[in-house]
DNA sequence: TATAATTTGTCCGTATGTATA
DNA sequence: TTATACATACGGACAAATTAT
């Protein structure tokens, strides 16, 4: 069962990407969703909260909510992102396994993940194609512990939409370090780059909401094709 | 006259960052910070939701309000990026202005900032050093009409921390575009790399609490010391 | 293993303040 | 000036997850 401040949310969002308030770029006044989905005010705000958090609107004290406009297509926006899957939902996304196996939490990958020492580690490689063309390579590193089972057939599609279809274990905080650096040979091949181009890096830490570390990734990216979105609230 | 939540969160992130937690790594509960600051739980919770928003803390169900571990230092977090002042408050910050000109408008530009043909505009280039090293170029654009006067003076310090000195200027939101790409020999120059080399850009639209854009730049960052520390809540 | 206590999450109602139109 | 619309703040109640007993 879902909370209903969640439902609202969603149910806003799909009529903002379906284009229902494209003429006036604004959404109902807040007395207005109350009424339309009779719920408190408190839940309305806490709907509106998460699409501001998302990027999609902008409240305005004294003048309504609007539509944020954003120019950047092609971009994967920093505050949704949960796998390419949901990231390009109009583009074909390939997968190709590079590698696959089990390995031992060594000292440095048990600090970074948290875990003891000897911990079984899925270790796996991964390049992810956008339209055919390459777009990631992904180093990854999953708990054992806290992801038990994993397989080719996963692998080759969402990892995170896998792992959060169970309902014990909720997505809960990601940590990404960006940088940019240049790309080594081994990398530049699979990406059918040059070795000494640039390369945008996304190192990636994410937790269940427990708290608990299960994946720990590196992202090397494609920079022809990679743009991270950021949308900031300082209000 | 500050909303008292924001005020609660100010305190509590200063105290985290004093150290005063960092035995139990674990904040009061909200009820005992009900007690502390004498206010309601609605107002507790919205000055948490603050600190959540920063990656300051997690809170969990049924267990507590615990301090995030970050891993990487000398990041600059996306979140509450004000500028390098206030992003490396320990470390010495240099500026050199390269331009300060007033320009208009051109379609293309005047697109980008939402504003008419012919709007006056103050074009400043300028680059950052941190420790006396050169840390990234900056292209940008203010809109003369929302930001009437700077001068030499300011643009050494932080641009951002003249403007919002004027309560009617409150920083409302920030829209940034992250790649990398290949740096040129006239940027390579200044930041003391080679032509060929990497860079991490930034290009970014500053929007006022009303909407409108006032700034629209351009950051050409230095590969070898900028990291970008994003942190997602998924709750 | 089961129960109770603790602690955060969700939801409701109401009142007043503040910025905009 | 007045009306509109979002922002802040208070109060209470119950649910859900974790921790202690």
């Amino acid at each position: 069962m879902q909370a209903k401040y969640k439902t609202v949310a969603d149910d806003i969002e799909k009529q903002v990407l379906s284009g229902l308030f494209s003429d006036t770029r604004k959404l109902p006044t807040e007395d207005e969703l109350i009424e339309i989905y009779a719920v408190s005010r408190n839940t309305i705000r806490n709907a509106i909260d998460v699409l501001v958090r998302k990027g999609i609107i902008i409240p305005i004290q004294g003048s309504g909510m609007f539509l944020r406009s954003l120019f950047s297509d092609d971009c994967v926006n920093l505050e949704n992102f949960l796998g390419l899957t949901k990231a390009f939902p109009n583009k074909k996304i390939g997968t190709k396994v590079l590698e696959f196996k089990e390995i031992e939490a060594d000292e440095k990958l048990a600090y970074i993940m948290q875990c003891d020492v000897g911990t079984p580690i899925h270790y796996i490689e991964r390049l992810r194609l956008v339209d055919n063309v390459p777009y990631v390579i992904e180093y990854s590193y999953y708990n054992k512990l806290l992801v038990p089972y994993l397989n080719m057939e996963i692998l080759r599609g969402s990892i995170y939409a896998f792992i959060t279809s169970d309902p014990k274990k909720q997505l809960g905080y990601v940590d990404r370090v960006i940088r940019a650096d240049v790309l080594n040979q081994h990398d530049a091949e699979i990406l059918g780059l040059k070795a000494g181009d640039p390369t945008l890096i996304s190192e990636n830490r994410a937790m269940l909401k427990s708290g608990v570390i299960f994946d720990y990734s590196i992202d090397i990216h494609n920079y022809k094709n990679t743009k991270f979105l950021k949308l900031s609230n300082f209000t």
